[in-house]
DNA sequence: GCCGATTTGTCCGTATGTATC
DNA sequence: CGATACATACGGACAAATCGG
């Protein structure tokens, strides 16, 4: 399955810093001499470039070239960075998850669960409750709310897998973008009974809020994500721009 | 001063979009038909929309639209979204915004302070640590370390109005991106005393650490802003990408 | 199911502007 | 000043997805 060639340019320049090939702050080859490595135009080049630039690995400087500004993080704890399952970013942080579904239950939207979700009322919807465990440590609690007409089939057995599989490889969904809001909030009795905390440790939760959209444009996915304080670490690059 | 093409229909369009000229889920005009509109070429209506694509504000859809997914945002608490000034989000967030000046000196980076800034050691800096308040209630705590050979000619005064209007009308420096971490982390006896909290209240702060970086490509700033909790709020798009 | 019209996605070549050195 | 490099903009070609007849 040959991606689209910008895609691909992209993927090889991402591994290339990664494998640190430039050094930090070093400019990397310019548009023109990329353009002929890779036999294309100049705007695939370029467009592979602001891929790489909306990632935090390269800045573009008018009339100087593409600078490496990537820094190989440390990781401490469980970070969290672009879109993907728990599964995923088990992996990428390399460590060994696994799953347990503490219910799972089919809800038709009330006004209350309508206006914190975004599903109009009268949804019929999927709740679960999910525990995350990460090396046998109990680290987030998730409560998900997936609109039943787009996740049909669903059960607890996926549930304690991967959903994001489920519905990528079987339901072939394509998961296009989450909006997503952190805030920071009291622990309740669920997080201090499921997570082993201590709330003279620790009183509070970092919650990850998330609408998520499918290729169709529908939100097919609410869900709210509480990770303990201490493991948590969310990461992000913006780009400023023009007023 | 005329910005890019790109850029003014982008405007135009979000402004529509924010004035819910479209509903939600309603389809836009076709790049055809905004081409007629705005007199440019597609690549130019097209890049206008991938921006508000990465805003989160519409999803386009292979063969039929472009479709609004905007909505409006209660704003019950002070919200963090891309780049900006203390004073810019405390102006968006309607309210008013002050700063006090706790600390200002300079100095030289030690082995500690180059690995928790990414500043290489015995780089000389600015350290300036900041209260923000927002209708008069003391809400952030700002630990800044700037770049001194980057951001000459600081002082107290400009610290206690906007940094970043020195930097950009001033010092005419243009902001690039900017590398955020956000955590939640215990709280310290100074911004107990300086947030007037009480631990036996909320015993966490969200902290922000962000590392920006300028138009030549060099990082001039290092921050460490420490939010209370009960009016944290950081906005994000995230955009799934290809495996 | 097929076909054609519409719409977005990818890619190309070229021209011109602007910033750096 | 000229050479190099990135930024913007245009126009065209074809592919892929959607939808209606």
């Amino acid at each position: 399955m040959p991606k689209s060639k910008y895609e691909s340019i992209y993927k090889d320049l991402k591994q290339k810093i990664e494998a640190e090939e430039f050094s930090y702050q070093e400019l990397l080859p310019s548009e023109h001499t990329l353009v002929q490595t890779y036999h294309c135009s100049r705007n695939t080049v370029r467009r592979a470039i602001a891929n790489l630039v909306t990632d935090g690995y390269v800045q573009t400087i008018q009339g100087k070239g593409v600078r490496n500004i990537f820094r190989p993080v440390e990781q401490t704890s469980y970070t969290i960075g672009s879109i993907e399952s728990f599964k995923e970013s088990s992996i990428r942080n390399r460590q060994n998850g696994r799953t347990e579904v503490l219910c799972f239950m089919e809800i038709t939207a009330d006004d209350k669960i309508a206006g914190k979700t975004g599903f109009a009322a009268g949804t019929e919807l999927y709740y679960i409750q999910r525990l995350h465990y990460l090396d046998e440590k109990p680290l987030i609690i998730n409560h998900n709310y997936f609109l039943k007409s787009a996740v049909c089939g669903l059960t607890p057995e996926i549930a304690s897998g991967s959903i994001y599989d489920y519905l990528e490889h079987t339901l072939h969904m394509t998961i296009v973008n989450s909006k997503r809001v952190v805030t920071v909030e009291k622990i309740t009795q669920i997080d201090e009974k499921y997570l082993h905390m201590d709330v003279r440790d620790y009183n509070c939760m970092a919650v990850i809020s998330s609408q998520t959209y499918n290729s169709d444009g529908v939100m097919f996915e609410f869900t709210q994500s509480r990770h303990r304080p201490d493991y948590f670490r969310f990461q992000d690059n913006a780009v400023r721009r023009p007023l």
